[in-house]
DNA sequence: CCGGCGATCAGCT
DNA sequence: GCTGATCGCCGGG
C-alpha cells in the first residue's frame, strides 16, 4: 500500500469550521477499511458545518455528553453517529481540542474502488453509490467502530485538492437559514440541487 | 421526476 | 418514551 500520499494535517483541521467544511471540497477521502491492498476513494462535493454549543443545529448544542465528546477533542479525528437506528454519518472534528466542531460530509464522487462500493451497496448505479451522508459511509466500508479514528494515520485520511466553484445554502435537515452547507457548481454526485 | 412513509436503535429526558 | 445531520420503496403526474 505504498502509494505516494500527502494527508491533511491536524493543523487543517485545527481552524474555524466553515472553514474547514469549504477547504474539503474537491479533496479525495481515502479509505482502505477492510481491504489490505486496495483504496476506495471519493472527490468530497458537500459538506456541512456544524458549530459549536450556541449552534441549535449541532449535537454540542446540549453540551458535552459521551456522544458529543469527539466533538470537542482533537481536531483532524472521525466523529461517526448513528441516525435514524441505521446509517452510520462521518464527520470531521474541527478547531482546538476543548472546542466543539465538526464538519459533516455528505456526498462523494466516486473514484477508486468503484467495484468495492457497488458490493458495498449492493447497487451498480455509479450515480447512487456515495451521494449522501449514509450511503458514503457504507461505500467506505466506515462503522461506529470508526468513531474518533485518526484522519492523519493510514486507515482513512483526506488528501489535499483544490475545489471548482462552490455554492452555499441552508443545511439539509435543520430548520434554520443559516448557509453552513458547501457544495461543488454542477457537480452530478452533489445530493440535492438546493 | 417528485412527495410520502416506515424502518430501527442509541442517546437523552 | 420520544426523536432523528437518512434511505429506499412505492405511488401518482
Amino acid at each position: 500500500m505504498e502509494r505516494y500520499s500527502v494527508k491533511l494535517d491536524s493543523s487543517f483541521y485545527e481552524r474555524d469550521t466553515p472553514e474547514v467544511a469549504r477547504a474539503l471540497l474537491g479533496c479525495l477521502l481515502v479509505s482502505r477499511i477492510g481491504r489490505k491492498n486496495s483504496l476506495v476513494s471519493g472527490i468530497i462535493v458537500e459538506t456541512e458545518a456544524y458549530l459549536g454549543e450556541t449552534d441549535p443545529g449541532s449535537h454540542a448544542f446540549r453540551g458535552r455528553t459521551p456522544r458529543t465528546d469527539p466533538m470537542y477533542g482533537e481536531p483532524g479525528r472521525a466523529y461517526v453517529y448513528l441516525i435514524y437506528g441505521k446509517y452510520c454519518l462521518l464527520n470531521v472534528v474541527t478547531r482546538p481540542v476543548g472546542t466543539a466542531g465538526a464538519v459533516l460530509i455528505r456526498a462523494l464522487e466516486p473514484v477508486e474502488g468503484i467495484e468495492i462500493m457497488k458490493e458495498r451497496r449492493a447497487c451498480q448505479d455509479l450515480r447512487d453509490l456515495t451521494t449522501g451522508p449514509g450511503k458514503l459511509t457504507l461505500a467506505l466500508g466506515i462503522t461506529l467502530d470508526h468513531n474518533t479514528v485518526d484522519l492523519t494515520q493510514d486507515l482513512l485520511w483526506v488528501e489535499p485538492r483544490t475545489a471548482g466553484e462552490i455554492q452555499v445554502s441552508s443545511r439539509i435537515g435543520v430548520s434554520d437559514h443559516q448557509a453552513l452547507r458547501y457544495f461543488l457548481k454542477e457537480n452530478r454526485f452533489v445530493s440535492r440541487r438546493h
